[in-house]
DNA sequence: TTGCGTGCAAAGGTTTTGCATGGCA
DNA sequence: TGCCATGCAAAACCTTTGCACGCAA
């Protein structure tokens, strides 16, 4: 699937609100929650048609946590479709989102096509475990 | 939480159960299905509260792959042959999920953990990417 | 004018919860 | 007997879908 076709007055607030995250993660429900604070009148169909595109054409990023919840989305931006490949490290603990780059990880890549013909997508995959500061709580 | 304190009808069948699957993923569905095709009456509500304390007593592992669909489960069990770290790889066109283990990966997880002090969770963390029958489709 | 985007509400699928009953220890 | 487990149904929750209308190009 395509970006939108047509420039509507909700996708512009979308991408303003989009650019405000920083990277940082957010579900559907923060964009629903933020609108009706702005108290700017946006359908929740519409936000998740829209946010859906965005994954599709690759602006955003989605993953998924714990249990049952919701979607976790995260804007990567314009200028990551330029990044070298690069990992998601998401800390189960404290929810911390760490994005490494390093030549291990570009082994593995290259491991997994040549030894298990397999083509990783890095954009997609999240690695989960716990970070520095939450492996030392207990 | 700890595993149920009563052995009971219920818990008896689902352990049965759970040993049948050797280490391959299921949903709470697929458990309820198969009560139903066994004739036996099991509440879906005994399922998963069955399957919550198996998960925190660590006798299953539970993880998520796709979109909003069902949580995974995995039985470990008292056999290592399953308890061993593995990865999954799933295809993002087929949808097949593939379980790896190899010294590659054994490795990522020792550089993770010395070098950007992160515990990976082997079992939570899915890589997605093509396997190699759709990588050769285009 | 064309057809994509939107909003609303309803439906869909998975999981959780309330409550009365059943059954293990 | 005391509690935990169970079963049922309803509710909760996130997400998708149908449909008529709005609006960009």
């Amino acid at each position: 699937m395509q970006r939108s076709a047509y420039k509507t007055r909700q996708l512009d607030l979308l991408m303003t609100y989009l650019e405000s995250t920083q990277g940082q993660h957010f579900t559907a429900d923060d964009v629903r929650k933020h609108f009706e604070e702005e108290k700017i009148n946006i359908g929740v169909a519409t936000i998740y048609r829209q946010l859906e595109k965005l994954v599709a054409d690759g602006t955003l990023q989605k993953y998924f946590i714990d249990d049952h919840s919701a979607a976790c989305f995260e804007y990567s931006g314009k200028d990551c479709a330029h990044c070298k490949p690069h990992f998601h490290l998401k800390c189960e603990v404290c929810g911390n989102l760490f994005h490494i780059e390093c030549e291990e990880l570009d082994q593995l890549i290259a491991h997994l096509s040549e030894k298990h013909d397999f083509d990783l997508n890095t954009v997609r995959t999240v690695l989960y475990g716990k970070c520095k500061k939450c492996r030392n709580l207990n």
